[in-house]
DNA sequence: CAGTATCCACATTGATACTG
DNA sequence: CAGTATCAATGTGGATACTG
């Protein structure tokens, strides 16, 4: 049984799975593989979040360390942008390993099927 | 926009969440890597979870062509086993990716925090 | 042994309107 | 711009008893 920010795990993939998984968690992670980007950046990028769902799952990946939340200004509007942090970066192969076998997943399937 | 076993994934990350996510479905494939386990094995070795959910679970895999059921009696008491498909195969890098990365965690932690 | 059936609690996600 | 508030729907997982 393993234990990270409060949360206990029966398993060490259950452990980075209470961290990454959900719906949206690997998309965001994804889309902040290279880059820094600002809320509504990742708004357009991930079309049919909706607001509260993507600012609940920023949320919790910065509470769990994995991403960083700078903001460059103190009035509206505002600029807010989101990066990985160290510890975040430290996921970069698997998110890249999740991405790929999906994309191995979408070719062998277009392939295999015509629709 | 991609899709799978009539499921629709905005991302080819989503696409493999939506495969392997959930709370148990990798901590099913983590112990069916290297063998064929029976039903009670599995239970033994996540003694957290209900009959009725590792029994969903076991289903929503053989659905999607990971793991395969085989049933060697016909009259109770049944034997069955469960293992990896060829294309369940596939996911074994990133499964052992996903527990290496928790297991990182876990010692980074141990090494970090007394408790 | 290997599950199903039934009922239920809780967590997750969504739609929409509104705010500093 | 970057969110929050409120309400609701859906999904996921659990407890327990029962069955082929």
């Amino acid at each position: 049984m393993h234990k990270f920010n409060g949360k206990e795990y029966p398993c060490c993939t259950s452990l980075t799975m209470g961290i990454i998984g959900g719906k949206w968690k690997t998309v965001i992670l994804y889309h902040l593989l290279d880059k820094k980007l600002r809320y509504n950046e990742l708004r357009k990028e991930m079309p049919t979040v909706t607001e509260r769902t993507l600012s609940l799952q920023l949320k919790m990946l910065e509470a769990d360390g994995i991403i960083k939340r700078e903001v460059y200004t103190s009035k509206p509007p505002l600029k807010v942008e989101y990066s990985l942090t160290d510890f975040g970066k430290t996921l970069i192969p698997l998110i890249q390993s999740i991405a790929n076998w999906g994309d191995f997943v979408v070719e062998k399937y277009s392939k295999s099927k015509i629709d």
